[in-house]
DNA sequence: CCCTCGATGTTACCCGTGGTAACACCCTCG
DNA sequence: CGAGGGTGTTACCACGGGTAACATCGAGGG
């Protein structure tokens, strides 16, 4: 067919890749993985499965025979990236620090971590992107694995009374969506280093919005008429 | 022709839908609002532009001429829902309470917002369910108008020193993405009633995690064998 | 030596979805 | 009676996910 050498992205240099233990076993998987990770490195998630083929130097059956669908793939791709946050916060909370301290190892711990790797981070926080189908919850799979980690750790090391159980599991996901969205914001903006960053969110926890002091009330109060609540319930649909 | 009554949806039944004021000057506008409204409602976001034009009574050109593209249908969509939720939050945040109170009040604005229509609920925070174009960041427009009504509020009315402007920032999208996590989950799992969700999140506001007693560290250090620090930098590409 | 088996690879196709072009209808206004 | 604007339609295209069917090649085993 004389077709060895068409359009062929950026194939035939998949051998210095090295990749963790799995390669051992399946190392054609990690390949394709690797090359996934370059996509979707260079497109953002929402890289199409043909882009990956061909980054990769084949075709899309393959990939579908590997991970049975783009999903899957994406999945493979996220746990790989996933286990080194994960291990790494929670090893943060495994600490014997004092309480403070702690808070703020951990906060430094995720926002060194996903500025580590920022375009994969997008991986983590939206893996639907592209694929319509089970919205699931505003916290990804990976997230989620981190609200559980805090709430056991809370669970575990503070005494929260007969509440107990509700607080840490509520704090879990309150604390891991604040992280997820003032760090989400930071990165964006780069308002302040990274240290300022944890500083900032670890006195919002430690209540230094509730206590500090208020502003006198400017004096004119009501300047725009903002057209009183106008469709706050919205449709009613009769 | 003859195609009177062939597959047409659920159609011909646009007229005692009742909205807003906007009706008066742009009814079919509406009316296709409306359609897409119930179909999102019905499907979840990511519904094809087909359901909605069927569920219209109609076919996607003129979707497409009254909204340009999916996004702009969607945009227009989710506007509509926006502005209650957001005119309720703001008028929680000017509200001349007492500081806790008015955290309460905030918190319970928006969750009893939530409360009210979760369908719809998605469409605010995954507005980009479907078409992968533009991820931008993990707060959708209408989360982020109210970060940045937070974010004045707290400039406004509490007095932080010279870091002000960053930490009412910062704590503007800390605190809606504290929100948005848990209220996702307390909708979703409803361990509670809205009130005592409400106290939970102030709490944690109010620094009651900073404050709690410490439990004793329980005597077994490492009883489960976790397979120690797996991958934890994961990928280091050796 | 041949022949099966499994992995790797390909071409060609299906279907649904976003988006558009071109044409038809009707109703109103000058 | 036209012109024009809103409403509607039938195609059609491109592209993305996903699959079927066929081709190839190397390794064993009778």
């Amino acid at each position: 067919m004389a077709v060895n050498e068409s359009g062929r992205g950026s194939a035939e240099r998949e051998n210095e890749e090295g990749a963790g233990v799995t390669a051992l076993e399946e190392p054609r998987r990690e390949q394709l993985l690797n090359a996934a990770d370059r996509v979707v490195r260079r497109d953002g998630p929402g890289a199409s499965m043909n882009a990956i083929a061909t980054e990769a130097g084949i075709t899309k059956p393959i990939l579908y025979r590997h991970f049975g669908d783009r999903s899957g793939l994406f999945q493979a791709l996220t746990e790989r990236h996933t286990a080194g946050l994960l291990a790494a916060v929670r090893a943060a909370l495994a600490e014997p620090l004092e309480r403070r301290e702690q808070v703020e190892h951990v906060l430094d711990t995720y926002l060194a971590g996903i500025e580590a790797r920022p375009q994969v981070y997008q991986l983590l926080t939206h893996p639907e992107a592209g694929d319509p189908n089970g919205v699931g919850g505003v916290l990804a799979p990976a997230l989620r694995q981190i609200a559980e980690e805090i709430t056991r750790a809370v669970t575990a090391q503070v005494d929260l009374g007969p509440d107990g159980p509700l607080l840490s599991e509520a704090w879990g996901r309150a604390i891991t969506g604040m992280v997820l969205a003032a760090g989400d914001w930071w990165l964006e903006n780069r308002p302040c280093p990274r240290a300022r960053m944890v500083q900032a969110l670890a006195d919002l926890l430690w209540g230094r919005l509730a206590a500090a002091a208020p502003l006198p009330t400017p004096p004119a109060p009501a300047p725009e008429p903002v057209e009183p609540a106008n469709t706050l319930d919205g449709q009613a649909d009769s």
